[in-house]
DNA sequence: CTATAAATGTTATGTTATAACATATCAATA
DNA sequence: TATTGATATGTTATAACATAACATTTATAG
């Protein structure tokens, strides 16, 4: 796991998402237009879920999208792509942490700390839990809620 | 899987789970009042997940409840309890298949059909995922799309 | 340059869910 | 059996999430 729980350099995080989503745009002939990028970015500003009304907000404040389709329309792309997920059990979405990937995540929620981190391990998984039942997977959703070991750390240390 | 998927005893269905979730109820000293128990009915009459308003207007005909909350708070012990599930992707509920386990089901949605499935064997795996980050799951929402051997099967002879 | 596709702008509304508080019912026990 | 505390229901109002539909603008290929 990606450890987004615990203390790590985010300026980097930040950095090489987004130069990686730049490059993937580019290569597939996509368009990361400046309400798309700007999203982009408020999702990477940390590891909280936020939700389209609060991406919007953002968004307004800094004049570049004031009403809900133009929000949900950014984020629409960007997951469409995979360079964000939406988080279904908070209705919220996260950038994604390995945008290079052609991956179904699983995501992990902590309840404490409010993180949100996201593993790639789950995809053949999911498809071998199908193939029991003669079931063809379209799309895999995978979300634990709970708590991190660092918020289990500290609540021990109380 | 038990193939809801496919056809079946759909009384049977409906009558063993009904008949399982009074048992537990008694057992565990939870009350089955009359607007808890149609909603189990309701969400029992199909395999189709249903929204809380599509079971509200059900309860409404029966002249059993007509305001939000009353079908939210219906629903939510239905799923507190398992009798029933949430199914994130469609924000919609339903009964559930083995109301005697205690369980984190994997939900299989058919998009062609739109009926769902119920598996139990998904539990301890993301119990295994999450080890690995030192994650500790209180609550795990496993949720494919896709399409059911019956309806491929079905497609394929057009 | 122009045609076409893609993206954005806008209005309006649909859909899902809950907070907050009042009232009624149940179930244990004084 | 009256009291009481817990549980459930009734009600109002609104919060939170999401999209349909259509107009306008911008990018890009021919």
């Amino acid at each position: 796991m990606q450890n987004v729980f615990a203390p790590h350099d985010h300026a980097n995080c930040t950095h090489s998402a987004l130069t990686t989503v730049e490059r993937a745009c580019a290569e597939r002939g996509l368009r990361l237009t400046p309400i798309r990028k700007r999203t982009l970015e408020i999702l990477l500003e940390g590891h909280h879920a936020l939700g389209a009304y609060d991406v919007l907000q953002k968004l307004s404040d800094d004049g570049l999208a004031d009403k809900p389709p133009m929000a949900y329309r950014a984020l629409n792309f960007l997951v469409e792509h995979g360079f964000a997920h939406r988080v279904e059990r908070l209705n919220a979405y996260i950038a994604c942490t390995h945008p290079d990937a052609d991956h179904t995540p699983a995501l992990w929620i902590c309840l404490d700390c409010h993180k949100v981190a996201e593993t790639v391990q789950a995809a053949e998984l999911g498809q071998r839990l199908g193939q029991e039942g003669g079931f063809s997977i379209n799309t895999l959703t995978i979300e634990a809620e709970g708590s991190c070991q660092q918020c289990r750390d500290e609540s021990s240390n109380d």
